[in-house]
DNA sequence: CGTAATTTTGACGCGCGTCAAAGCTTGTGG
DNA sequence: CCACAAGCTTTGACGCGCGTCAAAATTACG
């Protein structure tokens, strides 16, 4: 799926009116690869309207709370995390701009999980029953959150086969290589990664303590696969590192088409 | 969501006219909560004519083939496994009968993964341009699909954060639990389980060493928690395995609407 | 009924979680 | 702009759960 194909124009986004050479459109994601009737985008466009910003550590929304719309990244990132026996979290998702979160509350018409921001973010609304409507008449949005929601299945399958038979170093190459391609995407730097997240929440969502994502860290550092200070790290090998992995292509196969 | 509202009568389960009073119909998932046209059902009733027997250990599909169709279960059950570095397979799922498979191919437009039947199995084939042809014109089923992929990410997430957070007890203990639920749902005996899969399928399925499983077995067995013998799962107390895992609501919150 | 596959059992070792304490950041108020 | 506090990160010591290996017991299948 050729991304320069994409030809809707989308008002939601300040810096460009083709979302063809925007990679940071928050919606990115729905944009289609087909090219849309005049009457089609103002419609899409209808939708996506209203904005809200969440400063670090504020909910987007929570457990159990009521479903009414789906959310695209504009900028900043979140994370989804479960509540686990006991009291503890489960994180089990990180969403960068571009990315749309909420789709696991269609079923049960609520949210399974919390999102917070891990810094200041900014999403678009997106709510559900008028994308719904809007997928009937538009062919290719309906295939597109088709292709979305089909994605997301994909993704945690494969963090699944990573929690069940990846050692601890695996899974943080696993996870640094996984946000180099996303962020990649972006138009940033596939190497230099700015990860907002604390050890704490890295480690977390990896099912690893955070000692161990540590004491990995130290061990990629001292191999000189990578530098990390603070939130900073730098991938000084990326082929090295998708060889640790046992690859480079068939793990995220899927990630480059959306 | 109240299953006895279920309306649709669906020809291709020759047990019964309307899904409200058969719980094995193939397309229990598919059946939607509303009522629909005589025009309708005839046209859904179109695309679920085709059949596929699969034996044991064949494939329904394999990973990489090209993706045309998504498949309900009819009878028997498969499971669908990941390639993991290096050659070790890793199962993500196990389909019963009544559930659909295959979604997850929809964003590459091939497989992602292997599906395999773990005992000989009856799947109604559902080609998947067709259905989302027939979504369009009927809301309800564009809801009814969106709902089911909705829940599997949710599934999927409840297995990561098992895998993640929770000791090999605990695991095989939500495992059996959701068999349970998922057998009563079939009209089966909730606690007389039948598992044809292999101690090694359960417990890769479960990112566990086949070792490891025998043992948990052995140590709820002594707890008279259960008896195992061969395939056959006779859960003695259902309560004290729910308190086991922390719950007995929660942890399956959505898996009776469907 | 015999051969192969699966399951169980025991012994053993290691990866990673836990605990505790020492650096290091980050943010806030004076 | 510095000082102090609260949180985050790192380090080391230690123990345990679970994987691995090997072999016996059981089951499945031709």
């Amino acid at each position: 799926m050729d991304v320069s194909r994409l030809r809707i124009a989308c008002s939601t986004c300040s810096t460009c009116s083709t979302c063809s050479t925007c990679s940071t459109c928050s919606l990115a994601q729905l944009c289609l690869p087909f090219s849309l009737s005049a009457r089609d985008v103002s419609e899409l466009d209808g939708v996506v309207q209203r904005r809200r910003t969440i400063h670090r550590r504020q909910y987007l929304y929570r457990a159990d709370e009521p479903f009414h719309a789906v959310y695209a990244v504009r900028s900043g990132i979140l994370k989804t995390s479960h509540l686990a026996a006991y009291g503890e979290e489960q994180i089990t998702g990180f969403h960068l701009p571009g990315e749309i979160l909420g789709w696991d509350a269609i079923m049960s018409w609520a949210h399974p999980c919390d999102a917070v921001a891990v810094e200041t973010a900014s999403v678009c609304v997106l709510p559900f029953e008028r994308l719904e409507e809007l997928a009937r008449t538009i062919p290719s949005l309906q295939r597109q959150i088709l292709r979305l929601m089909s994605r997301e299945l994909f993704q945690d399958h494969e963090a699944l086969v990573a929690m069940a038979r990846r050692p601890a170093e695996e899974r943080v190459v696993v996870a640094l290589l996984s946000f180099s391609e996303r962020f990649a995407r972006l138009g940033r730097s596939p190497t230099a990664l700015r990860l907002p997240m604390t050890r704490g929440e890295l480690s977390n969502y990896l099912g690893l303590a955070p000692e161990t994502l540590s004491r990995v860290f130290r061990r990629l550092q001292a191999s000189s696969l990578l530098r990390a200070s603070g939130h900073e790290v730098v991938l000084h090998d990326l082929a090295a590192l998708r060889q640790l992995v046992g690859d480079g292509a068939s793990v995220n196969r899927q990630s480059q088409s959306g």
